[in-house]
DNA sequence: ATGACTGTTATAACATTTGTATAACAGTGT
DNA sequence: ACACTGTTATACAAATGTTATAACAGTCAT
């Protein structure tokens, strides 16, 4: 069972950093395709913030095509991939991140070398 | 003078655009060190948003450390670098960028691409 | 069938954020 | 003196985020 922690001192809102923690869960492997995910009223209780809060996570990411709603098991990791829409994304989220890392002097070799170990060690901060 | 193009059916905060345009700006040598930026009354007359909208986004570029207020000439663009600070967050930002990107099957080598991609030509959408 | 459990929906309330609107202030340059 | 900077102080409307109750339909075990 995955670890969920929240922030809630953070400028992030609640149901993001749960979102983004989901997807993290997700790419490293502490979810697998086809598991459940804990309730709603479940995962707002062991958190302590409200069940609709978690909904609004569930739906976010049911949008972004990460889970899908089993009316027998609730929901469950089930991704679909629409790879084109993924790039774009990527691509629009990526240009400030770069601009930004541009203009603090970092080098494309640096951003390179960052990729590569995030990538390989996703979820491990 | 560079272009700014705002979208008000984006979900993104005025101020937000705004700051991310000149930091693409700034990466993209649009704009260079010393070059004092339109003031806050005109740019938002140019754009048609409030005075006080523009005074955030600089506000935030100040906070950031990509601009600094010249008494005698407004906003100008003055990168004071926190190499250490850039790389955190670039890490924390790519951290969810990433884990959606492994999720949704898109490979290191294509990320690599588009990093190589979209560092050198930033500006240019 | 009853009861406990799913996600979903509706409604309400509240705090925060976002954007606008006026107005004023202290420096600076002409 | 005048026009121009960023900055600050209010005030207000709208949207967003979070909480709170409550109900609904479907599923499952007993």
């Amino acid at each position: 069972m995955m670890v969920i922690e929240i922030d809630f001192n953070s400028e992030e809102a609640l149901y993001m950093q749960l979102r983004n923690q989901i997807i993290l869960g997700i790419a490293s492997s502490q979810f697998e395709e086809g598991e459940a995910l804990p309730s709603v009223r479940q995962l707002a209780d062991r958190i302590g913030i409200n069940m609709h809060t978690v909904n609004k996570a569930y739906s976010v990411l049911k949008q972004d095509g990460f889970i899908k709603v089993d009316r027998r098991r609730g929901a469950v990791i089930a991704l679909s991939v629409d790879k084109i829409r993924a790039m774009e994304e990527m691509q629009s989220e990526l240009q400030v991140t770069l601009a930004k890392a541009k203009c603090k002097g970092i080098s494309k070799e640096e951003i390179h070398a960052l990729v590569e170990d995030l990538y390989e060690h996703i979820g491990c901060i």
